[in-house]
DNA sequence: ATTATCTATAGATCTATAGATAATGC
DNA sequence: ATTATCTATAGATCTATAGATAATGC
């Protein structure tokens, strides 16, 4: 069975996936992986053949997970009002993003150096959002009629919200730096300072 | 005079400069940027010896010129109110980025791969940010107490501007195409409500 | 004399494969 | 017979320099 992987297989995976993700397709060394890996450089090549083919395996991998993830971020428990669903989703997504620290520099990197790698995920990303964007346009349209919250466009909303958390993830090292905070502490401060922001966002 | 440069020693650092911020430092060649710049390999290494020694002559130059436009971004004309002057920061800044859309992508690669070499960056920054943050904190406390804007520590204020702008401008390319969106469009869009969510956070 | 340029190549690093050998399963 | 592993190496690519030659400035 093709996904009963043997000790050697997976340890490349798990290899691969860490040095893909820090450095990028060009930046990784298949002899790197195989090293991390515990394995001769060779092994590497004869379970994927090239390091182009074991990399498309990874990202795929990583594109289910994911996406996954992202939409069970919206299929939860029901909430008293839309603020409070939508700064429970920042909180998720947030959290999301701390368990996977990598992901912002690596799209960013790949986006740069070949965006062709990256096209499948764009593309699922986009159906998932075209799925998800117009239901959650009307309610958008609904509750700010009775004047809970304003009105605002849906892909604004959404960019705010990934953008306050990928960067806060993302630059942590440097900001923490920059303003001499610990790291933890200031993943705290803005974990709390994104949900305030959108939920300001969306005052009337 | 070593201001006085001939055409090849300028070709070489505008083509290094393109490369450098576009790749990382690992990632670019000093062919392809000898190549870009239109002169033999053995040029580049003639007038700047190594890959390092270009590299560093480059972002030393760079860290100049963004500090400069950092600082003029606050020692600008009065404004009716602390709120006004707080967005026009924000349209300043995000309009610096978009002159330097590769900046948050190299920023985030280097700071992965080598953050050493970014290391007089951090520190410059810091210090600058020591400089300004103390008299901004205290018009914060003096404008919030009489309550025209709500409380709130300024570095949760900068880090909002900043990761706003620079993910609009960073990953334009990505969510313009996620929505289906003219990339033009998306940067006006993203301009005028990060100056809105950024208002709407200093609300009392 | 000094500065600028070219050709050629050394030496390092990386991906990928060839070919031999050991382990495993019928 | 098939699967897994190793050693050795081919071939590509990249940084850096050596050494020769042309152009420039006293």
């Amino acid at each position: 069975m093709s996904t009963m992987q043997n000790d050697t297989e997976r340890a490349i995976l798990t290899a691969a996936e860490q040095e893909f993700m820090l450095k990028g397709y060009g930046g990784a060394r298949t002899t790197a992986i195989a090293e991390k890996a515990g394995v001769t450089h060779a092994m590497l090549h004869y379970y994927y053949r090239t390091k182009d083919s074991l990399f498309n395996r990874i990202i795929e991998e990583k594109a289910a997970e994911l996406l996954n993830q992202v939409l069970a971020l919206f299929s939860t428990v029901e909430h008293t009002s839309f603020a409070d669903k939508i700064c429970h989703v920042v909180e998720r997504h947030f959290d999301m993003l701390v368990q996977n620290p990598l992901l912002p520099g690596f799209v960013l990197t790949e986006l740069r150096n070949n965006p062709e790698r990256l096209e499948g995920w764009f593309t699922k990303i986009g159906d998932a959002v075209k799925m998800l964007a117009p239901d959650l346009q009307a309610e958008v349209e609904r509750v700010s009629a009775e004047g809970t919250i304003c009105h605002l466009p849906v892909q604004a909303l959404l960019s705010d919200i990934v953008f306050l958390n990928i960067s806060s993830v993302g630059f942590a090292d440097v900001f923490c730096r920059i303003f001499g905070q610990d790291k933890d502490a200031y993943l705290e401060m803005r974990r709390k300072e994104n949900v305030e922001t959108i939920r300001k966002r969306l005052l009337p």
